[in-house]
Formats: structure tokens, C-alpha cells, sequence
DNA sequence: CCGGCTATATATAATCT
DNA sequence: TAGATTATATATAGCCG
């Protein structure tokens, strides 16, 4: 009863990066998240002297948008459009042929090879800490409740490796 | 030299939100906050399931626009423009422009990282062929139920999440 | 120009008010 | 429903290779 009476908080958790399913949780984070990119937004155009504009749509609970934008959002988007009149070169049929298959379709397709490679890397990752572990010994053939807080640190870092995006 | 030998590393510091004057440092700071902002943005469209549009112009040292976009950009921007249509002036051909662009370097960006696939399933075949030739009875190849349950639930999430994000 | 590293500044998930 | 608090997760400034 001396120094950790109890937990004022539990601070701030890891949470995956997945839809979040709560609604009431997903409005807070929604609202929190908001402002932060936007600070960061007007931060990155302070201090590199660019612009930038933020278009965000919001579907639910309310269809909502919201927006950033320094000068301003329009001015923005104005010059976005205007700047890039054609890279349309006559060299490339195959982006011509993509055109139809959505860039949605390729949006997912990239996410989902990255997300191949990720796990392939963590993979790779945890087989190394594994091997690495097993040159000293096999703890692991001991039952979890004997293992060292040594050992159990590493298995726990391998674990997080695993899934630390 | 008698106090501090060495400084293994100042860390990150403080700096003013302001226009930094040093080029390289401005094109630095400016490539790691842009990463990082897109992947603000990023994460928002997954946690909350809205769309995003970003667009940002760097003026110095070369003029040069930067995009992130969830579906895409170019789609952002039209929704946008389409609620406020006052500013929907013929924009559609510099759209259709642009997403070639768009889809072009996506492509890249695809065929660069199924490159990476790659190497790293052969760095992961090896790792695997090195397990299965110092294998004994480790716990990774052991039954599951021998693992703790906290770890047991930890390599599970880790499983979902990368299945998932 | 990148990508990695370390120490620190910030952002923010949970909790509390 | 909205802020204030707190402990932790992340983002990054400065340095290197």
C-alpha cells in the first residue's frame, strides 16, 4: 500500500488500425483525429511555406464534410486541377487500359500486396528473434508459469513485433 | 572531453512553428511531415470510415504537387465540388487528366512493392528452411495449447490485424 | 535523396469531472 | 455531450551512413 494505491488511468492504448465499431467511440476519435491532422496540416504549412487543402467526408452518423485549407480549400483545389492539364503522353496504352479498372481497384490490390509484404517482413522478423533466442536455449520447453522474466520479456517483444504496425 | 564523451543523440527537440529558412532542413522536415500526414489521413479513413482528399503544393525548391486520396483524389474533389456548384466550371477533362496520372503512379508504386514481396518471401523461405533444419520440438512448432493465453491471444490479434488493416 | 537511429515532443485512448 | 487529466503510443528533429 505504498506506492501504486491504484490506477488513475490506464493512458493512452494501442488500438488497431480497423473500422472502429462503437459509434460513440467512433465520433470521439473522429473529432480528435480531425483536429490533429488539421493542426498538422497547418503546421506543415507553416513551416515549409506550402499549401494545402483537406476535404473530409464524413458518412455517419451524419453525412457531414469538413475541410482545411490554406490559403483556402477552393483556391486549392482550383489550382490542383489546373496544374496538371495532361501528362496524357501518347506512350502509355496499359494506363489507358487501367483507366477502366478503377483506381479503386488498384488502390486495393497495392494494400493489399503491402499488407503481404508486411507480414512477410514481420515474419521473417519473428523466424530471426526465434533463431536467435534458440542459440541460447530452449526455454520455451518449460511450461509459460516457469519461464524468466528475461525470457518471457523476449517472447512478449516477438510477439509485439509481430503485430506492431 | 571529460564530462560528455559522446552524445549518442540530441533527440528529437522543440522547433517554432514557423518558416524554416534552411533548405534542406525545410526539405527534410517536409518529406517526413508530408509521410506523416498522409498517414494521419490514412488512419482516419480507416478508424471512422470517411473519405479523404489532401492536397499539398510545394513552391520551393521546385514547384511540385502532392497528393493522398481515399478513394481517390480525384473523386474527393468532384464530391466536393458537386455540393458547392458554383465552382463546378468544366473541371471533369482536368479530372479524367489527372487520375492517368494518378493511376500511373500507382502502378509504380504496386509493381515496386510486389517487388519487395518478393525478396522478402525468399528472405522468409530461407528463415523457414533454418528452422525446419535446427527444429527440435520448439514452441512455435509445439501443440497451441501449450502457449499462456495472454500470448495466445496476443499472436491471434496480431494475425487479425495484419489480415485486416 | 533515402532510411535508420535515439531522445524527446506531441498526439491521443481511456478515464474522470 | 463536452472538457480536463494521465499514461502511453506515435511522430519527428538532429545526426549518420
Amino acid at each position: 500500500m505504498e506506492k501504486k494505491m491504484k490506477k488513475p488511468c490506464m493512458g493512452r492504448q494501442k488500438i488497431p488500425i480497423a473500422k472502429i465499431t462503437n459509434k460513440s467511440h467512433l465520433q470521439v476519435t473522429f473529432s480528435k483525429r480531425r483536429t490533429g491532422l488539421f493542426k498538422k496540416a497547418s503546421e506543415l504549412t507553416t513551416l515549409c511555406g506550402v499549401q494545402i487543402g483537406i476535404i473530409v467526408f464524413l458518412f455517419s452518423p451524419a453525412n457531414k464534410a469538413f475541410s482545411f485549407g490554406h490559403p483556402d480549400v477552393d483556391s486549392i483545389i482550383h489550382r490542383f486541377l489546373s496544374s496538371n492539364p495532361q501528362l496524357h503522353s501518347g506512350a502509355n496504352r496499359l494506363i489507358e487500359a487501367h483507366r477502366n479498372a478503377n483506381i479503386r481497384e488498384l488502390n486495393m490490390e497495392l494494400t493489399q500486396v503491402v499488407n503481404e509484404l508486411e507480414l512477410e517482413r514481420k515474419r521473417g522478423k519473428v523466424l530471426d528473434e526465434m533463431r536467435k533466442a534458440s542459440r541460447k536455449q530452449c526455454w520455451w520447453e518449460a511450461p509459460i508459469d516457469e519461464l524468466g522474466l528475461y525470457e518471457l520479456h523476449q517472447l512478449r517483444m516477438a510477439m509485439e513485433d509481430l503485430k506492431t504496425s
